[in-house]
DNA sequence: CCTACCGATCGGTAGG
DNA sequence: CCTACCGATCGGTAGG
């Protein structure tokens, strides 16, 4: 591997684990086993470093959206918990990107804005384009707000997997031989909140008793 | 205000806005108008500063708790998306209360996991039994891990709240008069995921068509 | 609450 | 890729 390479893998652990602010060169150094001017040689300050940690990391949204875009683009009821198993895969099988995006969200969000547009944006536009489309043809419910409801899920999805390690709940004892490699239990929830949320007709009117639905409009008068 | 407050609540803003690690001493000093040694004062150390912010936002929870147990206890179909409402607020009234916790969770998952089970910990298990109760009445779904829903809820209104800068959708134009301070467009989705992924009975049943559903098994084989 | 100061560590440079 | 070194900033202390 390259000593490059071996630099952003180090990086991306590191500033992922302590925020890239609060991560020294020496950190990343000491676990390359080089030292810091030697990491000066291939990025040219910390900064540059840090967004390319950053940018490989988003240019892999590339790797899983043709599976993406497949899954939700076919037919079937199925599709829309699909977007949220592929979206859980594709951080749990890397936490330290979850973790590493939500960070920079967080320490530079006008910075941020602009990646968004570019990597990210674009195709949850396309797959909130399918819901609205499912909307549309009365196989989703009339209240969902597509566009909400994809970036909801990707925030949510990149959450839960960013705090994988802090909120451990223990797997249900349930009936049947042990699946060795279990989906986490938040994950498998909210795997099964994204499908059942996107059901149209609902047992219930939206506008159920009298006076106590809709929180929406009295919320936030203070 | 005394000066210990306003030390608190500097320190609150900058340790949010850019983690407690790469937040220095002079930043929250200058934000007071002192010096630092001042700060030493009030403080032994910056770390005893990180965790009194901490503890004093995490005691915060002791405010709304009333308030939703109330609303989870009462019988009704929006009780439980008056819990997502309250919780949103709860975040949303100080968006770097919600940053803060996220980091925290993020930098030390270990020291977290103290104060997740001192404060946090045991009123989302007596939510979570008000799911469970109204899952046995048949009026939530019957394949709802109520536990894993109620954590999922609060992390993610906590991340939707921690990154309401970073992603902003625009309102939708709607009919009727312009609310003002109106409920962000994620906030509002996540609300009504909240109610229409608990109904009891969607219209197609859990394993829909033939092999495609249930990926919790296939998931994560790789 | 301040000034003055401490050793340690920071990102980065010079020169090889 | 290294050693040697730079000025700046870090958390914290002494003393008032």
């Amino acid at each position: 591997m390259s000593a490059r390479k071996k630099i952003l893998d180090a990086a991306l652990q590191e500033m992922s684990a302590k925020g890239a602010d609060a991560t020294s060169l020496r950190m990343i150094a000491d676990a390359v086993g080089i030292k810091t001017p030697s990491i000066m040689y291939h990025f040219p300050t910390k900064d540059a470093l840090r967004k390319a940690v950053l940018e490989e990391q988003l240019s892999r949204w590339n790797d899983v959206l043709p599976t993406l875009i497949m899954a939700t683009s076919r037919d079937g009821n199925g599709r829309f918990e699909a977007l949220t198993a592929e979206l859980s895969k594709f951080f749990l099988e890397e936490p330290a990107r979850a973790r590493l995006i939500m960070r920079e969200l967080m320490d530079r969000p006008e910075e941020m804005q602009l990646y968004l547009n570019r990597y990210i944006a674009p195709w949850i536009q396309l797959i909130a384009e399918q819901v609205q489309l499912a909307r549309s043809k009365g196989n989703v419910s009339g209240d969902v707000d597509a566009t909400a409801f994809v970036w909801v899920m990707v925030t949510s999805v990149m959450a839960n997997a960013a705090l994988a390690e802090s909120i451990r709940l223990e797997p249900i004892a349930e009936s049947g031989p042990t699946t060795q490699t279990h989906t986490p239990r938040l994950t498998q929830e909210l795997i099964r909140m994204a499908r059942s949320s996107l059901f149209s007709s609902p047992l219930e009117p939206h506008h159920s008793q009298k006076g106590e639905s809709s929180y929406h409009g009295k919320l936030f008068k203070r």
